[in-house]
DNA sequence: GCGGGTGCCGCAAGCGGTTGTCACCCCCGA
DNA sequence: TCGGGGGTGACAACCGCTTGCGGCACCCGC
């Protein structure tokens, strides 16, 4: 370690076997590898350790062992609402399995995603993906050289965790369907999303078993312009309720909306998708099917580091939470149809 | 690197080196150097590299040089919707400096960031701490250890980059004051927050030189439920217009007063702070004091990297970036009171 | 033709730990 | 009393890379 110069130099296991006259590698076992070093040997060891302030050196560790402790968390975009929970629940397992997260931003670039992975592989012990941009086939031959698990997503071949979001949406549309609407239109999102196919498949599904009609809208861009954006587009099909891809569409609608003078949700029903931070406070309050991103993230992390502490990952099938739906104002009885919209 | 089986062995500087007929040395410096080393041999040792697939081990090397490329990110909860722009910003800037982000998600616990960054500090090139809630004492002693920037508030001695939110702040009571307002209540987040303390400061401050009364109403979690549990401490002060510690507060007390049947801002005006994601959705629309909080975490990161590079710390006083205001539609006249509140 | 630069590259010693191997000691049983 | 075995701890090699030092060519000028 060439520290700067003013800051002292860091303590090794060297020092703390000259200071209690053992050798480095009693010293070195004493901390990785408990009983195999008597008992006051360890004590007087670790006291010593205590005393001169020493503390292993993760890197050090690493070179020998391969394991650095670190595992990446690679975010499409740390700046939607809907990662902060997975990003704290992973954040939590992680300190709890003794890893500490290397953050990659990827800005919804397949591109950035590619070269953060790469530089991230070489020090980290594993990878948690919550909603990658990239084809089943990359994802793949990532797990192939690290263990990874995917968030978000279900790709076959790797471990993934999921919320039961055909669940959630056949809960919706039951919602809907109870409140008197015949017809459901989904706000699509970016076409690449796996979520995206997902959701709307189960929309489908869930209006053939309760004789509901499904209607397609979209792709928008999964943002709050982008649902803003969807409302002219809306304005040919004149639904009575409408399901989003997720929350921040939902929301863009909701403003879109207000803006024409189409009154939510007298005139149209909408529901949202994540129940991310805001969605209890716009107006009004989005109806939304709410994924446990928490435990989502926490519970990626925690099969990762049994994956890495050497389970077989379990890949037959994904890993599912449960998915509610959170009836808030948005949703109503349809009314009669101002044709405004 | 003891990789799993099944997962092929790294390539190092030495296969590299053997197959292309030059000492591993050569190698290393081929790619730490360029310059020490004839321009041809360096072409077709990358080029080998490249064709190897060779990735230099940025562990190894961090165990020589002691630098290992990695900033420590320590964030008090990053379920706050004010630091996602922050940490976006640092993400940005470190990747540009060719820096990784390690993360340390506090929870907002003196413990857990003592822990997190005493586990974080053996990997990490330098240290960016966005509101922290050590004391300042605590922040040099670790600014001693290793290149701290902090972020969000001014340690003296300590390289700070803050927005300028006494500026801020006097554009916000110079809005209520020009509105006719005369009195404007600070409604204070937690005590220990240095940012707290000087937002009361500015609001005092400005209130003099503008000759309005200022009132303190807290503190109070700076939350939304802190916010909407502050309403009932204002109902003795009847304010008319009032400047939350951050929007978080100042939308819980948007959330708390309709529910009491208090019209913003036809009785009361709010402002708020920060503009985080979500402020221009509630309703009303929250006027906001905005920080360059992206900007913030990129300048911020700069230094960083620029210290770890070897630049003097510059610290004889904070880095200041502009803040602004944003009017919405939650300030206005103050009207008649309706002695609800 | 020879001494002295200079440019390029190899040697080997680390960096701080981990770990396989082996020597030693002590205790126990025969 | 002696042999064997289990428990401890030391030695040294090694992980992949960096770097000080020095050797070797080659070129220049006198």
């Amino acid at each position: 370690m060439n520290r700067r110069p003013g800051t002292a130099k860091a303590v090794t296991i060297y020092d703390v076997a000259r200071e209690c006259g053992v050798a480095a590698s009693t010293v070195s076992r004493a901390f990785s590898r408990p009983g195999r070093v008597n008992p006051t040997t360890a004590e007087r060891i670790r006291e010593a350790a205590e005393r001169l302030g020493y503390h292993t050196n993760p890197l050090a560790r690493a070179v020998t062992t391969g394991r650095t402790s670190m595992i990446g968390l690679v975010i499409p975009d740390i700046t939607n609402p809907v990662y902060f929970p997975v990003i704290r629940g992973a954040e939590a397992a992680a300190t709890e399995a003794g890893f500490v997260l290397l953050l990659v931003d990827t800005q919804e670039s397949a591109r950035n995603e590619r070269e953060g992975i790469e530089r991230a592989l070489p020090m980290v012990d594993g990878l948690l993906l919550a909603g990658t941009r990239m084809s089943d086939a990359s994802v793949r031959v990532i797990a192939q050289q690290t263990p990874v698990v995917v968030c978000n997503r279900v790709v076959t071949g790797v471990p993934s965790v999921v919320p039961d979001n055909a669940r959630g949406i056949r809960r919706a549309m039951e919602h809907l369907g109870s409140l008197g609407h015949r017809a459901i239109t989904y706000v699509a999102g970016p076409e690449a999303s796996w979520a995206d196919g997902m959701r709307w498949r189960a929309v489908r599904e869930a209006a053939l078993e309760l004789d509901l009609r499904a209607v397609l809208a979209g792709p928008f861009p999964p943002t709050v312009s982008g649902g803003s954006s969807a409302v002219a587009s809306l304005r040919r099909q004149q639904p009575t309720a409408v399901i989003a891809y997720n929350d921040l569409i939902a929301i863009g609608l909701l403003r879109g909306l207000a803006a024409e003078g189409v009154r939510v949700p007298a005139d149209v029903s909408v529901v949202g998708f994540d129940n991310i931070f805001g969605s209890d406070f716009c107006t009004p309050a989005l109806t939304t099917v709410a994924a446990p991103m928490r435990a989502l993230g926490s519970e990626a992390l925690t099969h990762l580091a049994a994956q890495i502490a050497g389970a077989t990952p379990h890949v037959s099938r994904p890993v599912t939470l449960p998915a509610k739906l959170v009836v808030r104002d948005s949703t109503a009885r349809p009314g009669r149809r101002r044709a405004k919209i």
